[in-house]
DNA sequence: ACGGACAGATAAATCCTTTTACTTCCTAGA
DNA sequence: TCTAGGAAGTAAAAGGATTTATCTGTCCGT
């Protein structure tokens, strides 16, 4: 148990009567021009002695840590969230094929006040920063504009600031939604929206509206309610939405989660899924296929947005790249939480 | 844009005309023989320089990280398990008030091989290791046995092993689901187990099974199967016990997961939940709070494991405990997926 | 016998911070 | 006047690795 200090590079030298330079040489393969010979000796002590380089004092002298910095907002839970996960596990990987290391950040509110976000570059910390579950109001982000930090947006973006970003295409999702509906039948339908100040969640509901609109349906004001972006703001908001329009046949939600409380709320109002009220919602996370009925989503490539921005991080730290948008497509899942509009009257 | 180079200590050194131990010493706050004008001037310089320290340089010179790791098994999208994601949110807490950061870790089989994982100490990666989802099959862990390395099981524990570990007491987890049963009057009863190399999972199963034996109810063999730790599995197990035992009224599940997809599974069937058989999960959660019905189940204080983990690990690295072993209480979690059994033949 | 080329190896600088062990310079007491 | 001791500050080492520039020595050609 006893506290045995660590091997160094010195050591390995003194044990195989070569130079530091001689030994990192041999480890780091540039050894051109050392004879084999003394190739064998310096490996032959490195492995009588265990050697391993010191990855700190490595990263200290290479001016590059290798690690890479997730981002994500202060909710409970937050990690226990599919969606936050999903992403986390699609970076995981992609950094994992790059030799990267993965640093988990929470913004707790302190931290933001105090920069800290940006001290992780400056301190050496991380050589990227992927932000998810970014929000219009997050305006420390702003301290990364212009500067030449590897930063990038995932699976948002933010109209107010030129920063890179990786998404889905919310609009589009918005319009397959609509269109979803639209050929059902619908003409009566509401929408549980998440927080308004995450761009993605106005581009999906704007583009959804504009959609129905071209087709001739209006959605007033009180046929939206927010969600906040959890099963039971969900629920709460279909029974509200049920009680001020009780001709709803269908419901849209900015996201799974919400769309499985709205189909709770229904039930417990004693309607069906969707023979009374039809729900779509949008992600196509993992609960979506077990909840009953299983729901029918906007299917976001999560796991591709999760690796296109890893790469796209690095990139940018590399200095291979120096702008990053890109959009990638959505598709819709067709399950069984929606069907034509119930007879009304 | 340009890479402007960061600025090190010995730039402000300069720029305040003071050595740079003197600046050492005001930033550190030991600056009890430095006079007031000279502090003034060397924040002063800070301030205007914008210095922050490397904390690469600071993590090399006190031999010590500030890094945590989390260790995760290899497992498809891995992080969007809200089981490992609750402890994860739990854990990253703890590590934040202590001030540490957290590296996320995924086992994968080559890292494991080329024993990586005792780098990640070795070279000074981490100064903790927190190991989830463990199995018993995880012969890697035995590298630590015996070593001075901070490393902890969390919320699972390997008997083969003497380590570290903290976690929810599942023998009690499976008397209280069994006696739950029994209460209501359940006499045929299956179970749909997690992988038996999981430590926990065989201590629920064998302390379930013995708490039915003991009010004289057997478990046959062909009234288990595996549910393989999923919902897909689960629902499958459930059919499947259906088929071979039609006359079971209760199913207990290793985890929610599985319990999820053992109601789905049923109703496939046709039958209902809970009016034809009743249903009891393990963990408690949050997908069981939105099943349809709301799932019974166990629920396991994983908040206080994750924090109770860190916290240990924390008091190893510091060398203020020798060994952890922390087994903490469950309890029902009373919801709809449970009554009294149906009226055989 | 001598300059050049090349192989083999290394000293020393660098990355940045903290800490130990001095060095100065004063002042107060004897 | 001299000295002990405190106040203010600093040089240098340590922590561990990489890399540049340099140095030896050998061999070849002339």
């Amino acid at each position: 148990m006893a506290k045995r200090k660590p091997v160094s590079i010195r050591d390995v030298a003194r044990e195989s009567n070569a130079s530091l330079t001689t030994v990192s040489l041999v480890l780091n393969k540039r050894d051109g021009r050392i004879s084999s010979a003394t190739r064998e000796r310096v490996l032959k002590a490195v492995d009588k002695l265990g050697y391993v380089p010191n990855r700190l004092a490595q990263s200290l002298q290479a001016q590059k840590s290798g690690f890479l910095a997730i981002l994500v907002p202060e909710l409970r839970h937050v990690f226990a969230d599919p969606y936050f996960g999903e992403l986390i596990s699609a970076i995981e990987e992609a950094a994992n094929e790059a030799g990267y290391k993965l640093l988990l950040e929470v913004a707790h509110k302190q931290d933001i006040e105090q920069k800290r976000h940006v001290e992780l570059f400056q301190r050496r910390f991380v050589d990227g920063l992927l932000c998810l579950g970014s929000t219009n109001r997050d305006d420390f982000l702003g301290d990364f504009v212009g500067s030449d930090n590897a930063v990038i947006i995932v699976n948002n973006h933010l109209p107010a600031l030129s920063l890179n970003s990786v998404m889905c295409d919310y609009r589009q999702a918005g319009v397959l939604a609509a269109e979803h509906l639209i050929d059902l039948g619908h003409k009566d339908i509401a929408y549980i929206h998440g927080a308004a100040e995450v761009q993605t969640a106005s581009d999906l509901r704007e583009s959804f509206e504009a959609r129905l609109a071209s087709s001739g349906i209006k959605m007033p004001k009180n046929h939206a309610a927010d969600g906040l972006y959890t099963e039971a703001g969900g629920a709460a908001a279909a029974a509200q939405l049920l009680k001020t329009n009780p001709n709803i046949t269908a419901i849209m939600a900015g996201n799974d989660k919400m769309a499985i409380g709205a189909i709770a709320g229904l039930k417990n109002a004693g309607l069906s899924v969707p023979k009374d009220v039809s729900v779509v919602g949008c992600d196509d996370l993992q609960p979506s296929l077990y909840s009953d009925p299983p729901l029918t989503t906007i299917h976001t490539p999560l796991d591709e947005v999760g690796h296109r921005a890893c790469t796209a991080v690095l990139a940018l730290f590399e200095g291979k790249q120096e702008h990053v948008t890109e959009t990638l497509p959505v598709s819709l899942t067709l399950r069984n939480s929606t069907c034509g509009p119930r007879k009304i009257r």
